[in-house]
DNA sequence: TGAATAGTGTCTATAAGACAATATCCC
DNA sequence: GGGATATTGTCTTATAGACACTATTCA
């Protein structure tokens, strides 16, 4: 074996490794946990954002994070964060919660270097709104998204006036990420019922979807397909207070393990 | 079995290691990476482990992975893993590299709390196996996987002599996800040809995908599917030293954005 | 009764699976 | 020629899209 030159770059390379991550006498990379909190309504999905009050970026708005406590889970710590800043009452139940990504650029906070793992939860229209009026900090921002299909990128955020809302750190780039990873995942999995009250019409699920992935889909299929998954019980209920025939209500069955 | 003495020494010395490390030093979690280098071959996914020289897992077989420094990126952190403890010289040009997923549950790492941020890599036969040569300290664990479809979970390892290989922490996990989301993105996305040299036959492509989905597929669709996605460029040669009519090689071409 | 949307039935286009027939290499 | 797999073509079946028609509510 000819690997003494080779040994001894590996011990040096070992030896210069050591030096420079030491974790006792070197600072190590910080880990956050930020949450997009999302539902969809009015044709269009909507965010929950929190305004800084903090630099950097004092005065935009961020999606509720914190700090990762060194004996908490990450979950637990989204929902920790969820339960601070939007809302104590919304999120005393369970809610959907699904990592989406880690972000990990160094610079992406100029203060220091912080990682920050991203969740989404999804919850339906009317908790949503619970859960902006349970703190006075949240605001409500609509996604307006620059690009089509599953492309990718950052997404501008619309207040309820209608102007733009300035997004802190890479926030606008986590948002995007969700509606790619919600639009991915719509047609084979039973995410888009998160968006949904317990019973709802086939239209409302249609409307959920076409708002996610921005555009029209086809009423007579996505009807055979939606029914054929069986995963939708029919509650014999009907919707009130239309101006037209009312559609039957149904119900998500969570599908049984096989 | 033999190995009852050896066992209680390693668990004596583990629990000396333990005692002697103080977890309140740290008041963060430290951050790492880890890396599954997967390929295909022989009808099995691969993975390329490390030896563990130290405790916690000591002998045990791990991804290779490295403490993420404080102005290093994520990918470039992976990169530099990959560099040193799975082949200098098999790294050293562009490989495909995406993120996984965040494993930070509290414990998963004994001595102290580590979050990794999981990332897969993926490389054709020829470079992984120039990537085990080219370190003394890998081997090649083919996967063994106990589920169908996309449920998840753990994986088996089995080493080259057929006997199991134990992971160390959670990274037959890791492996696991990794196993998921190949199977999950092979379908729709090009990810099947990193796995390919140069130049490939219609057929490997399918033995790729066969060997990924754990199933058989349709020849004639799958042949259909795949020439009309307009990845694939006919390249004139034929295959070389087979015992039957040889196939027509195809270049896989990048598809120009639009 | 009219407006509006729900819900049903049927036809067509497209993609997947099955299968048969032919082509081409090595031995 | 025989063995083995590639490649092409055709038929059948499942699914999605298009469209026409009926049903049911409220105003």
């Amino acid at each position: 074996m000819t690997d003494n030159g080779k040994k001894g770059d590996a011990d040096r390379e070992e030896r210069e490794f050591l030096q420079a991550y030491d974790p006792e006498e070197f600072d190590r990379p910080a880990v956050t946990v930020d949450t997009a909190l999302l539902t969809v309504f009015d044709g269009g999905i909507h965010a929950l954002l929190v305004r800084r009050r903090e630099h950097p970026f004092r005065g935009h708005w961020a999606l509720p994070g914190t700090f990762v406590g060194v004996g908490e889970g990450l979950e637990e710590a989204a929902i920790r964060a969820l339960r601070r800043k939007a809302g104590r009452h919304a999120f005393a139940r369970d809610v959907y919660l699904e990592q989406l990504y880690t972000f990990g650029e160094p610079g992406r906070d100029p203060r220091m270097r912080i990682i920050t793992v991203a969740y989404f939860a999804l919850v339906d229209r009317q908790r949503f709104i619970d859960a902006v009026a349970d703190t006075g900090e949240a605001a409500i921002g609509r996604l307006d998204i620059p690009w089509e299909g599953e492309t990718g990128g950052p997404v501008q955020v619309i207040g309820e006036d209608g102007a733009p809302l300035e997004t802190a750190f890479d926030h606008d780039g986590i948002l995007g990420m969700a509606v790619k990873r919600l639009r991915g995942k719509l047609d084979y999995t039973p995410i888009g019922f998160q968006l949904l009250p317990e019973r709802f019409t086939l239209r409302q699920i249609q409307d959920v979807h076409e708002t996610i992935l921005g555009r029209p889909l086809n009423k007579d299929s996505f009807r055979r397909r939606m029914l054929a998954t069986g995963l939708l019980e029919a509650t014999g209920r009907l919707e009130r207070e239309t101006a037209h025939r009312p559609a039957e209500l149904y119900r998500f069955i969570r599908k049984a393990a096989v």
